[in-house]
DNA sequence: ATCCCGAGGG
DNA sequence: CCCTCTGGAT
């Protein structure tokens, strides 16, 4: 795609969703953090459906923490790779509570810090919590950038870096839902929906079975 | 590169 | 049945 083409894409995508959000459900900074950790390989859906009873019982990481890991378990095994979520949510209860006062960090490497938060988790949590430009490259992101040309690349850091550098600056904080909302409902992986797409136009990718 | 790991869709 | 879902740690 060309400056010009990706202008377009995005201007198209905006004008259908002019204010983006995530649908993961939070309603502090603390859940937000601890649903997009048990959002790995998890459809947003049965993330919300555990989350919303884990989170009526521990709104915070002291809370949570009280719960301990056999109580975190038991509200989120119906969302995959439970056990390992369960363990690192709990320990990471525990760091925020004995060495950020409780609150959530603003700070990619202390954010980056906690068990089972990676370069991904702390791009959502600074784009959505905080609101930085930062572009957090997930499963949908990385196959609509490479499919239809906007950033490709081998891995998520190579995607990441490019759409840095490729999205304009307008539509940069926004760009993160944008991308992930059209890979989920249009772009999707496997059977994108070419036909009824906004942004075809200027789209390198060519569907094999001639859905247009 | 491999493991973790349930639910929903085709 | 197989594939996919807002990945991270080892």
């Amino acid at each position: 795609m060309t400056p010009a083409h990706i202008e377009s894409f995005f201007a198209t995508l905006k004008a259908a969703n002019p204010q983006p959000e995530t649908e993961l459900e939070f309603t502090n900074v603390f859940e937000l953090l601890a649903a997009v950790l048990l959002s790995a390989q998890a459809t947003d859906v049965s993330v919300n459906k555990a989350s919303r009873a884990l989170f009526a019982a521990a709104p915070t990481p002291a809370k949570m923490l009280a719960l301990e890991v056999e109580g975190v378990e038991r509200h989120i095994k119906t969302i995959g790779l439970y056990r390992t979520k369960a363990r690192h949510l709990i320990e990471t209860c525990r760091i925020l509570v004995e060495q950020h006062g409780g609150q959530v960090p603003a700070q990619r490497e202390a954010l980056e810090a906690l068990p089972g938060v990676g370069r991904k988790t702390a791009n959502v949590v600074l784009n959505v919590a905080f609101g930085e430009p930062t572009m957090a490259v997930d499963t949908h992101i990385f196959r609509v950038s490479n499919r239809t040309g906007l950033a490709p690349g081998k891995n998520p850091l190579e995607v990441e870096q490019k759409l840095l550098r490729r999205v304009p600056e307008a539509y940069r904080v926004d760009a993160h839902h944008w991308l992930i909302l059209h890979g989920r409902y249009v772009c999707q992986a496997r059977l994108p929906r070419c036909a009824a797409c906004q942004v075809r136009a200027w789209c390198d990718f060519e569907p094999k079975s001639a859905a247009v």
